[in-house]
DNA sequence: GCCAACGTTGGC
DNA sequence: GCCAACGTTGGC
């Protein structure tokens, strides 16, 4: 299984909006950058992602899954724009913020703190175990740590 | 709301 | 295929 960031600005699609959507998901589309695209064409069922808020928030609040490998962007005809879809899976019991990110050491390498723009990136299996304990959250379980 | 960073577009 | 102009993202 592979791990994941997503972002969204809470005013545009929010936790809270995704958790409503509960296990039917929802499609993540309106990417429009090609690196991220890329990185949603090699996600696969059940990997698991940080669903981040951006600009507002600038934390990580949850936990979702990929419940739906890449397809068409149905927001648009153009069809180099290509998606998945998300399911909310948990809360993280202490919302993990850009600037803990940044005070951490271990987590200087992420794409959160390198690649400041990317909207779509992928996060390491030591990046996922650091960040799952700072949220209090067992990265097995999902239960509250 | 500002502005730096950076991806994309389009003229040459 | 270069690069300037432009648009967008996102932290502050």
């Amino acid at each position: 299984m592979r791990y994941w960031l997503f972002k969204s600005e809470p005013f545009k699609w929010s936790w809270e909006q995704q958790k409503a959507k509960g296990d039917a998901g929802e499609e993540w589309d309106g990417i429009r950058n090609y690196q991220a695209r890329n990185f949603m064409r090699e996600m696969k069922l059940g990997d698991r992602a940080f669903f981040y808020h951006s600009n507002e928030g600038l934390e990580i609040v949850g936990i979702a899954e990929v419940s739906a490998e890449i397809h068409s962007d149905s927001t648009t005809d153009d069809e180099r724009w290509e998606c998945v879809d998300i399911r909310a899976l948990a809360d993280m019991p202490n919302p993990v913020s850009l600037k803990q990110v940044k005070a951490t050491k271990s987590l200087a390498d992420m794409s959160l703190v390198t690649s400041m723009r990317l909207s779509v990136q992928p996060v390491k299996d030591e990046e996922w175990k650091i960040v799952c304990a700072m949220g209090s959250i067992d990265p097995d379980t999902l239960k509250p740590a």
